[in-house]
DNA sequence: GGAGGCCTCGGAAGG
DNA sequence: CGAGGCCTCC
């Protein structure tokens, strides 16, 4: 192996004063990160430093000497990307713009790009997202005259995408006996053959799908050795972050491209693996053992995150998957605050219960909006949230949802670029043929489908010989089609003769989509026009400045004006997501699925609808495996809190209409009871359902987390009652412990003196609002009027 | 071609 | 319940 004399030199220097970056860090993550040579795996427990430490190595590496051209780093999204980058710029210097560092998908699109030709591809192909493939789906099975009820768009896609996800090409797919009588017996013995006349319509629309990206620079480096080896040349450092992540196929094509060096490091966390729904393989990781032998292994165990409770708390859920990754998550932080358990009645009552609780933590630990995060397991919980927190007047954002390029305005100007940089592009011509109208309707293009079907050809090539050809089309209508044609044709020539922005600009205008758009002043219609409008300013700076103020990739380095084309914009823009978009600005509490909020942290944490079939999902209690892997969504939910983790649960929940009783989650349980303190919630009895109240007693002690709790015998009386002081524990805070005793809040009316612990004597001049959200307005001398919600401040009545 | 009624179905989501 | 797809009717 070449780099013997560079190991020694590691060594040597290991033990010599070290440049100031190292001295950061602890032990072990030292020893990951100069350890360069040969392959390695790094465990990285939650909350370790990980980032830290492929930031690191990656600069120490370029200040060792290693070109930043030999390192691939491969990373699960762009956003991880960029920052990294950018830490990575921080430490080593420039030299780091030029590492190869991008998702797998934005990687190795790179390098189709450069070697498509040899697969059959043009270098301009376009990138098929997941409604595109749907949609196409949806036209073969149609076509094909088989049940849509059966091949439903997605089922299809996923048996698809799970057979490229493991290197089964459509031939494979066809010749092997068990994945047909899968298919026989799950009563869809066509999918061998919607494979197959899919992938051919995605090849003749010079187009990839997602898994594409990688299923082709697969069979590009298995079938042209002079690719691979160009390859495995350049690529003297192969890094993977988010290893548990991965799928066989991109193992397989990481191996492939570090075979010539075997400088290869993969760093993961089994614990924190919560994607194999979509084909993550964590398996991976036993095979990379198996694989590299002389493997060296570092572990990340001590935790800088988070509180000792919620670290050993954490150690404690996770202890009940078998067969983790031998490991320890240790910290040296304090023990901190006990976990809270809240329990509400009702879904939307566990909202009013969350936002009360940010309201009063804000105030009285002097965070901000910010620090805070309400994690759920399903995107439907958001709601009684959102309407929660919008009532308490808190500032919050909600992450996820749909993607701005989802939209459908947006989709649909991005296919008139899809188009001129490819006309191939089917899903892309179907969308925008007839938009705006043209004439050309759904008969006719079933006509161009079936004549292209006949001639092997692309639907452009149909309409480029549109009058020579026999499609049973009217010459007047054919005419149009010719008409569109030129069009694209002459968007398509502009691409080279001028900048990104002037393109677009005159794409949408002479598109006729721009107005089409304009023309709708309904409030969404407006609104449709100014995404459209934000999309083109996007492109204007990304002409202007080379990078874009859309959710982008800039992790690429700036291009030279002369390269900022549209196709050079459309080539990124296709492997963008929200995630992508950093909008930090605003102070907002944040909401998000667990799986958004894996590699974030925030000191305070709400994981809210800890219920059985909820959390874990019933769809989940099949298999142990699959439970295993809720269970590690869970530890990841716990793992995102620094200093205070609520966890919360409903005895009710309106769930598609119907209101359900609901049993806590198995996983309340399952946190050591030691870590856990309950908090009994002042609740409303105004508003409160019968049905909803008889549920109370659903509260069992069924979980030990809180087998100790209080249990109201009844229910709280009118009005609201306090946190039982009594339940703070001894651990909680100095600050918390102060003897100042409040009154009962019932009792204050205006006019009353009044004494608050932080702003003294004052005099209660107002009072509004009911029961939860009654509020009064109380002069201090020293500090004015303030408006207390009296559930929160505590107020000692003078006189 | 579009509006409106009916039916179905519901998970998490990177690229 | 509510979103989205599909069908029907104009």
């Amino acid at each position: 192996m070449a780099g013997f004399s560079k190991v020694q030199e590691l060594r040597s220097f290991s033990f010599h004063p070290m440049e100031k970056y190292l001295e950061q860090l602890n032990e072990a993550q030292r020893q990951a990160v100069i350890h360069i040579e040969g392959p390695s795996i790094i465990i990285a427990g939650a909350g370790s430093g990980k980032t830290r430490v492929l930031v690191h190595r990656i600069s120490h590496m370029l200040n060792k000497g290693v070109d930043a051209f030999n390192i691939l780093a491969l990373t699960f999204t762009n956003k991880a990307a960029r920052e990294m980058k950018g830490r990575i710029t921080n430490l080593a210097g420039d030299e780091a713009r030029n590492l190869w560092m991008g998702t797998f998908h934005s990687v190795f699109a790179k390098m189709l790009r450069v070697e498509a030709q040899r697969i059959g591809y043009p270098q301009s192909f376009t990138i098929y997202d997941t409604d595109d493939s749907k949609n196409l789906i949806k036209d073969i099975v149609k076509s094909q005259g088989l049940d849509e009820k059966v091949y439903k768009p997605g089922v299809v896609l996923n048996r698809i995408s799970t057979a490229k996800n493991n290197l089964f090409s459509v031939k494979e797919y066809q010749d092997n006996p068990e994945l047909n009588n899968d298919d026989r017996i799950a009563g869809k013995p066509h999918m061998a053959l919607l494979y197959e006349i899919y992938q051919n319509r995605l090849f003749k629309s010079g187009s990839m799908d997602f898994d594409d990206l990688i299923f082709n620079t697969y069979i590009l480096l298995r079938d042209f050795p002079e690719v691979l080896h160009k390859y495995q040349h350049k690529f003297k450092y192969v890094l993977v972050d988010e290893f548990q992540d991965t799928n066989y196929a991109q193992y397989i094509v990481v191996r492939k491209l570090s075979a010539q060096h075997e400088n290869i490091c993969v760093v993961g966390d089994d614990a924190q693996s919560i994607y194999s729904f979509r084909g993550a393989n964590i398996q991976n990781i036993l095979s990379f053992e198996k694989d590299y032998p002389e493997l060296q292994t570092f572990k990340l165990e001590q935790n800088y995150r988070s509180s000792g409770i919620i670290v050993n708390a954490a150690n404690s859920v996770i202890a009940n998957n078998r067969g983790q990754l031998p490991k320890k998550v240790w910290t040296e932080n304090h023990d901190g605050d006990k976990i809270s358990l809240l329990r509400a009645l009702s879904d939307n009552e566990e909202g009013s219960i969350v936002a009360s609780s940010i309201f009063e933590e804000r105030l009285r630990r002097q965070w901000v909006n910010h620090d805070f995060a309400i994690l759920y397991r399903t995107n439907a919980q958001s709601r009684a949230m959102e309407e929660a927190l919008r009532r308490k007047g808190i500032p919050y954002r909600i992450y996820g949802g749909i993607s701005f390029y989802a939209r459908k305005e947006v989709k649909d100007l991005m296919a008139y670029f899809r188009l001129a940089v490819n006309p191939d592009d089917e899903e892309a011509l179907k969308r925008v043929i007839n938009y705006p109208k043209r004439e050309i309707g759904k008969t006719t293009l079933e006509k161009l489908v079936i004549a292209a079907e006949r001639e092997s050809l692309s639907i452009w090539k149909v309409i480029g010989k549109i009058h020579s050809i026999e499609t049973g089309i009217t010459a007047a209508t054919r005419n149009r089609i010719s008409d569109f044609g030129s069009m694209i044709k002459s968007f398509g020539a502009m691409l080279k003769t001028h900048n990104a922005y002037e393109l677009a600009s005159h794409i949408s205008g002479s598109s006729g989509l721009l107005k089409e758009l304009y023309s709708d002043q309904t409030p969404e219609g407006i609104s449709h026009y100014e995404n459209i409008q934000e999309l083109l300013n996007g492109i204007k700076e990304f002409t202007d400045n080379g990078n874009t103020g859309l959710p982008a990739p800039s992790a690429e380095q700036e291009l030279e004006p002369e390269l900022r084309t549209l196709d050079v914009f459309l080539q990124d823009v296709a492997l963008v997501t929200d995630a992508d978009s950093d909008d930090q600005e605003k102070d907002t509490v944040s909401l998000m699925t667990i799986h958004a909020a894996k590699g974030l942290e925030f000191k305070c944490v709400y994981v809210v609808g800890l219920e059985e079939n909820l959390f874990p999902s019933q769809m989940a209690l099949q298999s142990r495996t699959e439970l295993e892997e809720e269970r590690r969504l869970f530890y990841v939910a716990i793992t995102r809190a620094e200093k205070k983790l609520f966890l919360s649960h409903a005895a009710s929940r309106y769930r598609w209409g119907n209101l359900t009783g609901c049993e806590p989650s198995r996983f309340l349980e399952e946190v050591g009871e030691e870590f856990v303190e309950s908090v009994v919630n002042e609740v409303k009895r105004n508003g409160l359902a019968d049905e909803r109240r008889a549920n109370w007693s659903g509260f069992g002690n069924s979980g030990k987390a809180f087998a100790g709790a209080a249990k109201p015998a009844v229910l709280p009386g009118p009005g609201f009652r306090r946190m039982k002081s009594g339940e703070r524990t001894s651990e909680a805070p100095v600050s918390e412990q102060l003897p100042f005793v409040a009154d009962d809040s019932n009792q204050i009316v205006v006019g009353m003196e009044v004494e608050h612990q932080k702003f003294g004597a004052g005099k209660v001049v107002n009072m509004e609002g009911v029961a939860a959200d009654l509020k009064a307005t109380v002069f201090f001398p020293a500090h004015g009027n303030k408006q207390l919600l009296l559930k929160f401040a505590k107020l000692r009545i003078i006189r």
